[in-house]
DNA sequence: GCCAACGTTGGC
DNA sequence: GCCAACGTTGGC
């Protein structure tokens, strides 16, 4: 069973454009200097999914990546520093983005560590979220 | 643009 | 080891 997770990006920082740009090939999601973040990237596992989140100004779900490669070393960080980061690659868009809004009005996905703590990069999200969303966004689980 | 929430830093 | 000060993030 792959688990689910949810990545955050400022679209002025990185995109779901520029993600999608990158094909196949993927990008490595570097700098999160961030330990609780840190730490779930090193429980991601090769072809986990996570959902690809647009922070700031729309604030919705805008599709779903795949790991591709597991936690390593963040390049972007000084060497000897704990960061690390995985790869990830865009596997399809969201038929309809899912809104926060959409989230919050929801009792089923109230619960959600995007709504909880919202300052997390990284998140979990539970099998029945990843369900409920997948459903709101028009894509099959 | 404002402010609340959170993480980090540094003085003691 | 505590806590105040500060910086950053992100929703509104």
């Amino acid at each position: 069973m792959p688990s689910y997770w949810l990545m955050k990006s400022e679209p002025s920082t990185w995109s779901w454009d520029q993600q999608v740009a990158k094909g196949d090939a993927g990008e490595p999601w570097d700098g999160v200097r961030n330990h609780q973040a840190k730490n779930y990237m090193q429980e991601m596992k090769a072809g986990d999914k996570a959902f690809f989140y647009h922070s700031q100004k729309t604030r919705e779900i805008v599709g779903i990546v795949e790991v591709i490669e597991e936690a390593k070393p963040d390049p972007t960080a000084e060497p000897g520093s704990p960061w690390e980061c995985v790869t990830i690659k865009a596997i399809e868009p969201l038929k309809t983005p899912v809104t926060l809004q959409e989230i919050k009005a929801k009792d089923s996905l109230a619960e959600m560590v995007l709504v909880k703590n919202s300052r997390l990069s990284v998140q979990p999200v539970t099998a029945a979220e990843w369900k409920e969303i997948c459903n709101l966004g028009g894509v099959k689980p």
